[in-house]
DNA sequence: CTTACTCTGTAACAATTGTTACCGCAGCTT
DNA sequence: AAGCTGCGGTAACAATTGTTACAGAGTAAG
């Protein structure tokens, strides 16, 4: 166990740090689909991703859903931790696009750690720092760009995270996660398609480089 | 000086770190509409805001701005700290809104506090929450509202904020901070206005509660 | 093979928002 | 008084996105 850890953070933590994580850390295996964290979620331990790829929603009770962004290995969510330290619910809710492998950290040692080790500090505030700027994509996505470049933008991103061409998706979901519609997203795939940017398959659509 | 930090800050540090914030912080005045931080900025120190209000604002190239959220006494504004932290050009413009005062901490003291004041972290976590909750409420707007609703909410918020029941701003600057046009929002404006929910006047706009 | 179901394509239409253009009013300058 | 400028009202139109409806193709189960 100590090895997956080492692997994943014995980069950027401190031996003593990443023994620290190693005695307390629970890993718990998840599988492609699972709902990790859920709305009004109360969340009592941190999560550090050891791999595999944890998609990040935000859900208005009316008006449907919208991706925000993915966490990938090697980072926690900093969402989960604005809920453990100000001991709210969860605004969100984390599914695993991937199968994977996560550490839970009780929160009684998150804060230790924070006074303790300098690295542990970095990571933190590199975490938040980079859920902020994912946010502002995410505000810049919906606030500045139509649903074309929207759309690319996430068959591109899709193909980065899973590492391939090919996005297993149906227009349906691809819909729910940019929180519109499936006539919609049909008709830009199918514009995209003539564009010859993508080729479009029953329940894949090819990325074209 | 000492009085005016203690005046804003003293109920949530202990005396021995409002005595160091004392020591170390540049008060600096600012008048309304001064831009605090533009885009592209380097950030070389932390603001506390004493009082005022300043409003943050995301920027895209061509296609205009959009209002995020603002900040309050008391406060201070994490997207400074990810660019002191990372030593990154700030992403977002800081104006503010209302005339204020800001005391101004060097990076280095801010680093220095984190190890030594549980309060001193727990104030930059809390802060840090606020503004991923506000980042939320932001997405929440402009991916699930609909220009009329987004511009009574922006109405009603700038009444608390500035603590008045007159939003003095054209139709021109309000829609430059919902990212939208003049036409439209003065045709929302009206149609608000005959639903019996504001009070069109020139340069400004009563909010009837 | 038949049936049922999901996925995709398409058309027609509605709603919202953005754009352009023009007009009148208020306030200011000259 | 005349002219200029910025602000706000309105109309007409375009573009984008959402909605409803329906049809055909593929797939899985019986």
């Amino acid at each position: 166990m100590i090895e997956t850890i080492r692997d994943a953070y014995g980069s950027i933590f401190e031996k003593s740090l990443v023994d620290e994580i190693s005695e307390v850390a629970k890993l718990i295996e998840f599988k492609e689909g699972d709902i990790l964290i859920d709305l009004g979620n109360y969340i009592k331990s941190m999560p550090l991703l050891i791999n595999g790829a944890i998609k990040i929603m935000r859900e208005d009770l009316d008006t449907g859903e919208l991706l925000l962004y993915f966490i990938e290995k090697g980072d926690t969510c900093a969402m989960t931790l604005t809920c453990c330290i100000g001991d709210q619910k969860s605004k969100i809710r984390a599914v695993a696009e991937t199968d994977g492998l996560v550490a839970m950290i009780p929160i009684v040692k998150m804060e230790d750690w924070l006074g303790k080790y300098k690295s542990w500090r970095t990571f933190v505030f590199t975490s938040y720092n980079n859920r902020l700027n994912e946010m502002l994509a995410a505000i810049d996505n919906v606030a500045f760009r139509r649903m074309d470049k929207r759309l690319y933008n996430y068959l591109k991103e899709m193909g980065k995270i899973t590492n391939s061409k090919i996005v297993s998706k149906t227009h349906q979901e691809i819909a729910y996660e940019l929180h519109s519609s499936r006539v919609v997203i049909s008709r830009l795939l199918k514009t995209l398609e003539i564009d010859g940017k993508v080729k479009l398959n029953r329940h894949n659509i090819e990325l074209i480089s």
